[in-house]
DNA sequence: CCCTGATTCGC
DNA sequence: GCGAATCAGG
């Protein structure tokens, strides 16, 4: 696979959105997941929570590559080793006066009040390149699809025992059952789960525990977002 | 072990 | 320019 404009596009829109090379990779498909790095870092964009990256450590020429480099380049590269001798890990003790104490408890300045909440972070990417969220990363349950058309005029006697969009309540489930505009779509009317929108059975399906990395193939079914959920 | 991104380097 | 191999942290 060559890397066209489209793929390079999706592949800074989704590195951008957060998403990991591995979900990229796949996403993409016929390309792995160190080739969408080593694009990404070609095209210049990169700069993203690492986890190598949080502590630089000093270089460690102990060991050799297996198999790379097989020959020892005494000046190959230019080491920018910096002349002074400074190999101990410790912090030198010189900035004693400015300041008096650094205790690693800090006031901490930032009116920081929610750290467990951040942005919606990307877990997947569509067949569109766009942009999907975890389910627990949805904050208030949307408002299940506000159907084009609203309910008809005149009930049919099949859904006159249905819930109808205008029977909808705190107190009942809002999944909708068929499709928006369809004659006999209503609102699964169960009782719902206190303190959520839907039924307890429905919950089930709005939302999900994050799954593992392995398991996350199948895209949650969510009202209106397949073909037919009933 | 799994995952992650970063880097290197032969092609 | 590309990406497998490798490294290194979580």
């Amino acid at each position: 696979m060559s890397w066209t404009d489209e793929r390079i596009e999706q592949l800074k829109k989704m590195w951008e959105g957060g998403a990991t090379a591995s979900q990229i990779a796949d996403e993409l498909g016929g390309v792995s997941r160190n080739a969408v790095i080593g694009k990404a870092h070609r095209l210049g964009l990169k700069a993203r929570p690492s986890p190598v990256k949080a502590g630089d450590k000093a270089e460690k020429p102990k060991s050799a590559k297996k198999k790379a480099s097989p020959a020892p380049k005494p000046a190959a590269k230019a080491e920018p080793q910096k002349p002074t001798p400074q190999a101990s890990p410790a912090p030198s003790p010189a900035p004693a006066a400015a300041e008096p104490k650094a205790a690693p408890s800090e006031p901490a300045p930032q009116p920081e009040q929610k750290p467990a909440e951040e942005q919606p972070r990307i877990v997947s990417v569509g067949p569109g390149g766009f942009l999907r969220q975890g389910p627990g990363d949805q904050q208030a349950p949307i408002p299940p699809a506000p159907p084009r058309r609203l309910v008809p005029a005149k009930p049919s006697p099949e859904i006159a025992d249905k819930t109808s969009l205008l029977d909808l309540n705190d107190r009942i489930c809002r999944w909708p059952m068929g499709h928006p505009g369809e004659p006999d779509f209503h609102f699964c009317g169960e009782k719902v789960n206190p303190g959520f929108p839907y039924c307890v059975e429905h919950c089930g399906r709005a939302f999900q525990a994050q799954l593992p990395r392995g398991a996350r193939r199948p895209p949650p079914p969510l009202p209106f977002g397949g073909p037919r959920v009933r």
